[in-house]
DNA sequence: ATTACATATTGCATTTCGCAAGTTATTTTT
DNA sequence: AAAAATAACTTGCGAAATGCAATATGTAAT
């Protein structure tokens, strides 16, 4: 896990956000989790962006070390562990929102999902509650 | 300019946005110009965290196919070049405040630096107006 | 014409990424 | 108890992206 020794450390707080989560595949797990309700190794590289399983094991163990990820293993299947958000990894809630906002308001493909974008303009807070499993 | 080919397409908006400027580097360009007023391919080369001259030619390319940025000569300085956000590239406010608000509350080094946090807590709504230049 | 300045490009070593195959640990099936 | 299946990794290697230094291009001032 060699981008956790590279650390720009300016102090600026975008630079510390980006440090920690800023890469093209972090926010795709964090998504998983808050908004699909993923939570297993297997079940992420299920994603359809496809990522790449040492990718994926590295992104895992930099957002633990990090405080944004806890790993236990899963009670109802031994083999198994479940990664969850600590209370510093559902603090994103609010940044996964505005992207989707953005993206909604910028991405004219017709694909686009519309779905939970709709949901969140006609009640952003509850959204963000539902985020959080409140 | 290779990043740009590489797209995932996934019709996801948070996948979406981050094809459009989740890397390490567009974030803080788009930093340098909302919050510190810089304009030109030199301002940008001095911020502090040292972004290689390909890299940021690169991602100035990115941001402006993307219509994020566009790039005007300077009326005042005929031999430089100002790349400005475009609406679409203004838009991108509230992703920078959550970042900060993110930061702010998560990264505890004693030199974190507090002042844009304390007025974005002070009123929100009039810090965004203001990296909008409204 | 020369110098200076600003933007951009190129070459090359290093690092990261993506893909496929293999490994370890645990559970289920026979 | 042995074999098969499942889940979570790990490794190897070619391809792509990155970082750094040097060079090139275009514009303006002297």
């Amino acid at each position: 896990m060699k981008s956790e020794t590279k650390i720009r450390n300016s102090g600026c707080p975008v630079a510390f956000g980006l440090d920690t989560f800023g890469d093209r595949w972090s926010l795709l797990v964090i998504r998983e989790i808050m908004l699909r309700g993923k939570r297993t190794y297997s079940e992420f590289l299920q994603a359809e962006e496809g990522i790449a399983t040492n990718i994926l094991i590295d992104r895992l163990k930099h957002l633990e070390s990090q405080g944004i990820l806890e790993k236990n293993r899963d009670p109802e299947n031994r083999r198994s562990f479940v990664y969850s958000l600590t209370s510093k990894g559902y603090d994103l809630a609010p940044i996964l929102i505005e992207l989707i906002i953005w993206s909604g308001k910028h991405d004219d493909r017709a694909n686009a999902k519309r779905d939970v974008l709709e949901e969140i303009q006609r009640d952003r807070d509850s959204f963000e509650m539902k985020l959080r499993g409140v």
